[in-house]
DNA sequence: AGCTCTTCCTGAAAGC
DNA sequence: TGCTTTCAGGAAGAGC
């Protein structure tokens, strides 16, 4: 399933054959998972594709006017027009080949370029997302979206997960309070972090709310440099798969004893997800005391001094 | 606020 | 062998 090191992986191949490109023809297949799927074939063809970044999960392809078209006039400087983006949900490949190359079964879009290529997105669960966005409404779009977990610091991070009274796993998992993390990296990072997933996030110290942070740090930058993690299927770009599933300290090794301790990692549902964990070097939270009647109410010391 | 359940979809694996 | 059932999961929405 793409998270963040495996969607990072393929906007860094797109972003070798797509800039520069002419966008041609677009054709459907099934089209329950575009948002727009008529102005995307009404407006991208004609449209040079300036650049391929990423938000989180979220490819954006950038499309600008295709300012050659005059052959006397100075050309007018491009403008941008807005973007193609691509969730690619939990089977979602965007590649770009040989437009006579054979196609996989579930590709649902095509996009002729002027190139001989193609950029084909397949998906065999249909669990992406695709629309155009125009410019106009891109702070509408990335408004609601969390912080990279590459880039916010470390004061942000404990402020965010701190003031929360949710499980911690269920918060790495939220694309409003991080973008980009998913089961995968959010069982790795905790591991890490040696902090079990269902800890109250509120509860941590501030010490362990920065092991957090630098451990997610660790565990995206060294998936990316292991060009992301390849369970099932995934493949990037250029179909090729990942490496990072061989580093895996916890994610899907339950039964299997701990890297560290050598105990039985565990397998447990926290936040609706299958979390991965050791339950010796990730203790888990205290049982929370049965609330009697006339329970004093707890008071928590402040932790943030 | 935050939890659980449901929905979307298909293929793999388990069960019979 | 071959059919049926179950499960997995990112995200959104409903209901509690």
């Amino acid at each position: 399933m793409p998270e963040l090191p495996e969607v990072e992986t393929v906007v860094r191949g797109l972003r070798v054959s797509l800039p520069g490109r002419i966008v041609g023809e677009v054709r459907f297949g099934k089209t329950d998972f575009v948002d727009n799927p008529d102005e995307i074939a009404e407006h991208l063809p004609g449209l040079r594709i300036s650049d391929v970044t990423r938000r989180g999960k979220f490819i954006f392809i950038g499309l600008e006017s295709n300012a050659s078209g005059a052959p006397d006039a100075t050309p007018p400087a491009p403008t941008s027009l807005g973007y193609l983006i691509v969730h690619l949900g939990m089977t979602g490949k965007l590649t770009v080949i040989h437009s006579a190359d054979s196609v996989s079964p579930h590709t649902h879009v095509f996009f002729v370029l002027d190139d001989g290529h193609e950029l084909r997105y397949t998906d065999v669960r249909r669990f992406g997302r695709m629309l155009f966005l125009p410019e106009s409404r891109l702070a509408e779009f990335t408004r609601p979206l969390g912080k990279e977990p590459l880039e916010i610091s470390a004061d942000e991070f404990c402020q965010r997960l701190g003031s929360r009274r949710a499980r911690v796993k269920a918060l790495l998992l939220d694309q409003k309070v991080l973008g980009g993390v998913g089961n995968i990296y959010a069982d790795e990072s905790l591991f890490r972090a040696r902090l079990h997933p269902a800890r109250i996030a509120e509860n941590l110290t501030t010490k362990q709310l920065l092991a957090l942070h630098g451990a997610i740090r660790r565990v995206l930058e060294e998936a990316i440099r292991s060009r992301g993690s390849s369970i099932s299927d995934y493949v990037d770009s250029e179909g090729k798969r990942g490496n990072f599933q061989l580093r895996h300290r916890v994610y899907q090794r339950d039964g299997k004893p701990c890297f560290r301790c050598k105990a039985i990692i565990r397998r447990v549902i926290v936040a609706g997800r299958s979390s991965h964990f050791c339950p010796r070097c990730q203790p888990p939270p205290r049982k929370p005391r049965k609330l009697r009647k006339n329970s004093k109410p707890q008071i928590h010391t402040d932790k943030h001094g």
